[in-house]
DNA sequence: CTAGGGTTAG
């Protein structure tokens, strides 16, 4: 496009082409002409022609007509133009070829831009920089500023943006600032980062926006979106500067913020507080907090909330009871979920497949296989399609409850109906499989898995690792944690467990032992019960003395050994005629509130009276008072 | 896109 075209253009578009000819002359002088200096108004601009004497430099006729100065500066804007492409350092010389009035010209300053943005949008923002360093250099005016705004959008240049505003030479108006930042908010691709700092500085640099609660809204909603509630509360700091009060919709978002961050006093707090001045929060961020309780058992809150809620006209939805009946099964109270659920369907509401699904698993859990499945026909029977969650949850009841052929026709129904497999479903079927001992079957359907495109997992070799132990076949236990490894799986604290407790086992209690610090080099902590496997082990074994150790070692961590493992350790060292560390084992156990088993009390007490070295009978006394 | 919820080992 030629110069002149894309003059013309320029007039085309935007009448008013120089805002040296209109700003300083507008009655209702616009909130933009008031920021530029006054050195630029027309009347400012000098009489006299430029008499530096420096070769090339174009200066300005004050006595010429309207039409030709602006001719003149459009000129000299090309030839700006030309030097800023065509030479690499301009920033330092472009002072020394046109006069301050003509480069600082408003007009000028315009068309270079324009110039600029269509053939280099890199070099316009070069150019922005440079009037930036510039105190006595105006701002493009607001549709140039706009259009170089919009160019950099569209290019997805978010932070060059940013930095063009933060020049305070690119200035559009309030409807570009809004579009540009709506933009960004929607854009899905960009960082949130740059969206909540775009605001922020829009809200602070310039002063003639305000950026409205919607924008603030949609933004906070945006960083919930991907859980950053670290931009949510820079956002919200932000909007308190810019002195804009929240609505019921901000509460809502810092409330489901709180629920990410776990802090559901501060969640529950705020939505108290702004419901006392008459602020309800929608559905989805109360439903939020009701859930977060719900899965805490703390169902005073819930109904507390609930009441709240409909006291506020804000009616509980299909989510809220679903959350709720979520909560009541995860906390052993599956028999009020569906007593809720049951209840919901007189009163009108439908539950919804998720809703089944959550009902389903409760049932499930708790080994009621006949409720389940009729609720699960119920659920066919209304026309609800089960999807591949609906369908894991049925499966893994049916293989928790060991009825592995329903399990197996129901995934294959699954497979009919189109949905496929996934890392999920394999290893619901591959624990079931375990849990019966059919490990052939198991191992092989994980081999076949990466044939479906789906690759084991963590949970895949630790239930494997967990069904070959609990055969006593270690060899096997042991390939597969060493084949997680060779995958480039990271070992969990469930790898270890079972190993540890088959190896203890078989007497292999060493290897236990070894494998406990392998866990402790990969920052894993050791469960409890490792340390019960290790002690038993070591007494299976006969090595008192180690067991008698790990044992201290618990204690003196104040790791809680099972009440079995103190006895066994009792017998062991009552055997071996160890009676001061028995002594010092029976009493820890009595702290620890636990009780000596009968025969291993007779055992005990036999041993102690025959043991003609203590007479202890005194401690015999003890032992059966504290029975 | 017009919200938000459900499944595997321990």
């Amino acid at each position: 496009m030629s110069i002149k075209a894309f003059v013309h253009l320029n007039r085309r578009i935007y009448p008013v082409v120089s805002p040296v000819f209109t700003l300083s002359r507008t009655t209702s002088a616009t909130v933009i002409s008031s920021r530029i200096p006054a050195s630029f108004a027309v009347e400012a601009v000098p009489t006299a022609p430029y008499t530096t004497g420096v070769e090339g430099r174009v200066d300005y006729d004050g006595d010429r007509s309207n039409e030709s100065r602006y001719r003149q500066v459009a000129e000299s804007a090309k030839r700006v133009c030309e030097i800023i492409i065509a030479r690499p350092r301009w920033e330092s010389s472009l002072l020394s070829h046109f006069s301050p009035s003509v480069l600082f010209h408003p007009t000028c300053v315009c068309q270079v831009l324009r110039l600029l943005s269509s053939k280099n949008l890199m070099l316009s923002l070069r150019y922005l920089l440079w009037l930036s360093s510039h105190p006595d250099a105006p701002p493009a005016d607001p549709e140039t500023s706009a259009s170089l705004l919009y160019a950099l959008a569209d290019m997805r240049a978010w932070k060059a943006a940013l930095l063009a505003i933060r020049t305070m030479k690119c200035q559009p108006d309030s409807r570009a600032l809004e579009s540009f930042l709506l933009r960004l908010i929607v854009n899905e691709r960009c960082a949130r980062d740059v969206m909540v700092e775009a605001i922020a500085l829009v809200s602070t640099h310039l002063t003639h926006y305000s950026v409205p609660l919607s924008i603030w809204n949609s933004s906070l909603s945006s960083s919930l979106r991907s859980k950053r509630t670290d931009l949510v509360w820079r956002l919200y700091e932000s909007m308190m500067q810019a002195g804009v009060s929240g609505d019921a919709s901000t509460a809502g978002y810092l409330i489901q913020a709180f629920c990410i961050e776990n802090k559901l006093d501060d969640a529950y707090r705020l939505l108290r507080e702004v419901s006392m001045k008459g602020l309800i929060p929608d559905a989805i961020s109360i439903t939020k907090l009701i859930a977060e309780f719900s899965k805490d058992g703390n169902f005073g809150k819930v109904s507390e909330l609930l009441h709240l809620m409909i006291a506020g006209g804000c009616m509980p939805d299909i989510f809220t009871y679903q959350s709720i009946i979520q909560g009541l099964c995860e906390n052993g109270k599956v028999h009020d979920g569906f007593r809720i659920f049951n209840n919901l369907k007189l009163r009108g509401y439908d539950p919804d497949l998720v809703t089944y699904t959550t009902m389903i698993d409760g049932l499930c859990k708790t080994g009621k296989m006949v409720v389940a499945w009729n609720l699960w026909l119920e659920m066919i029977g209304k026309g609800l399609k089960p999807n591949a969650y609906a369908y894991n949850v049925i499966i893994n009841g049916y293989c928790k409850a060991r009825d592995l052929s329903r399990a197996q026709n129901l995934y294959n129904e699954m497979g009919s109906a189109g949905l496929s497999e996934s890392i999920m479903s394999c290893n619901t079927m591959i624990a079931g499989l375990c849990m019966e001992g059919r490990m052939e079957e198991a191992l092989n359907m994980s081999e076949e898995m990466p044939n479906k495109g789906i690759e084991p997992d963590v949970i895949t070799y630790n239930t494997l690792i967990q069904g070959f132990c609990n055969e006593g076949n270690t060899t096997e236990a042991k390939k597969l944690y060493r084949k997680l490894f060779s995958m480039g799986l990271k070992p969990s604290v469930s790898t270890y467990t079972p190993l540890i407790w088959t190896l203890c086992n078989e007497g292999n209690v060493l290897d236990a032992v070894e494998l406990i610090k392998c866990m402790k080099e990969e920052n894993l902590e050791p469960l409890v019960c490792s340390n019960d496997f290790v002690v038993d082990g070591f007494c299976k074994v006969g090595k008192v003395e180690e067991a008698m150790a790990w044992l201290v070692n618990m204690l003196e961590n104040n790791l809680k050994p099972k009440k079995g493992t103190i006895n066994k350790l009792l017998v062991c060292l009552s055997k071996n005629h160890i009676v001061d560390d028995l002594l010092l084992v029976l009493n820890n156990l009595f702290k620890l509130g636990y009780t000596l088993d009968m025969s291993v009390c007779y055992l005990l007490v036999d041993r102690l009276c025959r043991d003609t070295q203590t007479q202890s009978t005194l401690q015999v006394e003890e032992i059966l008072l504290n029975k």
